[in-house]
DNA sequence: CCTTGATATTTAGGCAGCCTAACTGTTAGG
DNA sequence: CCTAACAGTTAGGCTGCCTAAATATCAAGG
């Protein structure tokens, strides 16, 4: 019974937690709606400011196939924002590296998208920013349990 | 001087949860891809659970356009958990419900979607959960400025 | 050497979910 | 009435993801 009453708390948490995801699929699609740049795009584009990127590293960072990958990377390409060469060590792998152009578009988007959020968290009490700050930590475990 | 350390802080915190919404979305798709029922299905059918919903209302509490919501109801109708009907009231207007199969599947969906997360959540400390726990009311403050 | 299995990436084809623009039908105000 | 506003659907298009298959290279054994 103790047991249950633990599960129907966990159960009622993990309800508003699916809510809270919900929402933060919606706050994306905003912030990707006003920018040039997709989160897509920005993701692996941050992933080539070092230089030595490799696709397959890149697509398992960003949780997702490698063909996906290839295709954001193409697309960033075409826009002259990183540039694909051969690994002189592995001729079968690609080195994907931002071109000076790449670095100042993340530097651009990530700037205009966290004064977006910065904007609204400005709005809010400093307690409830402390909460947020709090659970952030959390959020950041809790996805790499998902990961597996 | 003041001021500039405070955004700085602010920034720095628009960072971190601009990171928790990558993830967020990450754990969203993870936990579409275990499911028959999309969370855009989902979202649509719990509307019409309550048995009147319209189209128009459906959209805008999901955050889409009207088109996106149809697609949706007809894919939901096309397998049979929703029907269709002429509004009695003003026949421009379409009444969404969900059928008995619409309520049992979005019992279902919920029951192992929670289930899903109440695991994760599981393997966290209490503090960790209460972390969650308060922060979850100030995403959803943030999510409400976000739509305007 | 040479073959063979593993590895890295790209290509091809497909699907979901979202959007805008255009169309149909209904309502309500002047 | 007629016309503007409104509700929804249809048509067409985009992004981002996926799987399967093709290409090229590597590494290890015989």
């Amino acid at each position: 019974m103790n047991t249950n009453q633990a599960d129907d708390a966990l159960l009622a948490l993990a309800q508003s937690f699916r809510e809270a995801l919900r929402q933060s699929v919606y706050v994306m699609r905003r912030l990707d709606s006003e920018e040039q740049l997709s989160s897509a795009q920005l993701g692996v584009l941050k992933m080539a400011l070092d230089g030595g990127a490799r696709v397959g590293g890149i697509a398992r960072n960003l949780g997702v196939k490698v063909p996906s990958a290839t295709e954001q990377i193409i697309k960033l390409e075409r826009a002259g924002l990183v540039k694909r060469e051969a690994d002189p060590d592995d001729s079968r792998a690609v080195r994907v590296a931002a071109t000076a152009a790449g670095r100042a578009a993340v530097e651009n988007a990530d700037r205009r998208r966290n004064e977006f959020i910065a904007g609204i968290l400005g709005t809010l009490s400093q307690a409830e920013r402390d909460a947020v700050e709090a659970a952030l930590p959390v959020f950041d475990k809790i996805n790499h349990s998902v990961q597996n």
